[in-house]
DNA sequence: TTTACTGCAAATCTTTTGCATCAAC
DNA sequence: GTTGATGCAAAAGATTTGCAGTAAA
């Protein structure tokens, strides 16, 4: 497609991968650094943009758009951020099914719930 | 409780009273500007985040940290908001109640919706 | 008169962009 | 050799902060 494979775009990729979990441009640029030290930031930051448009990769707002990274084939996944301790917590898809459905019934709305974030207050922290 | 009532907090007081929908801090600064023309954005974010802290005003994040502010005694509600063409439709708490307790029954997390919004299509943009 | 509040300017923080250079194909 | 990708620096946009002066109580 016109695209070139570059070793900063193979570190990226990597760094996605590597990850267990959902991970920040800046993550991504400190992992990338450590090997190849003069990566530009910008370039993750275009990188992460392409990946996205080729739905390799999606983006997830963690709130007051701090934006993180997660590989498109490693599954979908609604989140559950504690307020308090920030810890993340993955939930299936099949939680928001019922209110998918009641969005659309009612309102006529397709809701786009792809990697969803939702604030709250986590088990531990209650 | 040694707070002061200034004209600037008066003016920002009503432009949210005033608006029936969700405001921006922008356009709060611009609304009050109209008849206090040098008042400063800083202000509108001091004041907002005070009337936040007294649980006055409530904040809905509409997007990557896009933030929209609402008085917290004109009702609670959700927003859905079309990707499309920005409309915001405001809909009832209990679209999400089944959801709440499916989060609180399942994961332990109790979820703060307050002011939540969602992303997707609208049915005219459909 | 006290000290909370304001305006201003400058600093954040994160993301984006212009541009000349470089390197993948 | 093309032209897509990079690094750098600078811009952008939204929010925040330090500070000295101002005014609400």
């Amino acid at each position: 497609m016109g695209y070139r494979l570059t070793p900063q775009r193979q570190l990226i990729v990597d760094a996605l991968q590597d990850g267990e979990g959902h991970i920040s441009a800046e993550e991504i640029h400190a992992q990338v650094k450590a090997k190849y030290p003069h990566v530009n930031i910008s370039t993750v930051y275009r990188t992460l943009e392409l990946l996205k448009s080729l739905g390799l990769v999606t983006e997830t707002d963690f709130g007051g758009g701090r934006f993180r990274y997660h590989p498109a084939d490693k599954g979908h996944h609604h989140h559950l951020i504690c307020e308090q301790c920030n810890s993340a917590i993955d939930i299936d898809e099949a939680a928001f099914s019922q209110l998918k459905r009641t969005l659309f019934k009612d309102y006529g709305f397709k809701a786009n719930l792809n990697h969803f974030a939702i604030f709250g207050r986590c088990a531990k922290c209650r």
